[in-house]
DNA sequence: TTAAGATAGTTAGCTATCTAATTAAATATT
DNA sequence: AATATTTAATTAGATAGCTAACTATCTTAA
């Protein structure tokens, strides 16, 4: 291992400690029956204002595979937070929508992390918040292009 | 949201999709039957010299809680990777120690990840990984004063 | 028009991670 | 010395993520 690998070897195992550490905060506070990936889920669709989504489009939107976003619907689904339907326009294909129980939902959510949010915001300075994130964004579209 | 909530939130989405990318990366060039948190307790073992380290130790220093702990030196044990015996200072613990078979499957997992990280060297500024570790290193220190 | 191939989604089976609860042993307290 | 508390590890039961394999449908090509 040169030293180059070594440092990228390195900067991989803080982000996955990060990681972690971040989710098991977030996780914390969010309502009992609900995860990251499905907050995820209902803020995308918030977020973006968009009405409907098919899982193929969400999967690919939260870069996860169709599997796992067909079990994270199913469950948002069982809890009555998205409806699915079949989509017209496709016979094979399924659309997603946010109800309302959803928005409310996503709301509580957004309420229960201001907390956290707010602590990491009195202990890390906001410098540097604002000279990592460029650089994280810079690397993530380096690491996604290389996937295609 | 403040913009501070955004910054700090966005930081976090980027870190989970990079920690994504990556752990996907690493894992198809792992052998078939390890995983990256298999791979990281053999190379623990060697990076550091130790010759014994108790599984709640393991689970310190990876940030893991012990049912994880143990749940992934079992799988490691039954691969023959490392050895468990009863921890001669302590009745209730046990001494987990790497084995000659897990010093090589170590090898070859690094050979492996020689391939990705390379890639990743080719791509990415070294400017940019040189630039981003310590921020990162900040980053986690803090996140780890929080938590305790 | 029929057959081949691609795409949408699910099911099955795997690993990693968590919390809660359990067992056994060590330590502290009374 | 006896009891209570803490600590080490495991078991049980979740969720999230993956790949492989499957069904159903759509699209393309012969």
């Amino acid at each position: 291992m040169t030293s180059s690998d070594q440092l990228a070897f390195g900067v991989f195992t803080e982000i996955g400690i990060i990681d972690q550490l971040a989710s098991h905060a977030f996780t914390q506070v969010l309502p009992r029956s609900m995860s990251i990936a499905q907050f995820g889920i209902l803020n995308h669709f918030v977020r973006l204002g968009h009405e409907y989504r098919t899982p193929a489009q969400l999967a690919e939107d939260f870069q996860v595979s169709r599997p796992t976003m067909s079990n994270t619907l199913s469950r948002l689904e069982r809890s009555g937070l998205v409806e699915i339907t079949a989509n017209p326009d496709d016979g094979r294909g399924k659309r997603v929508s946010i109800t309302d129980k959803g928005r409310s939902m996503r709301e509580q959510c957004i309420a229960g992390l201001a907390a956290p949010i707010a602590d990491m915001n009195a202990q890390v300075p906001p410098e540097l918040l604002e000279k990592i994130h460029p650089l994280l964004t810079q690397l993530r579209e380096i690491m996604d292009q290389m996937r295609n």
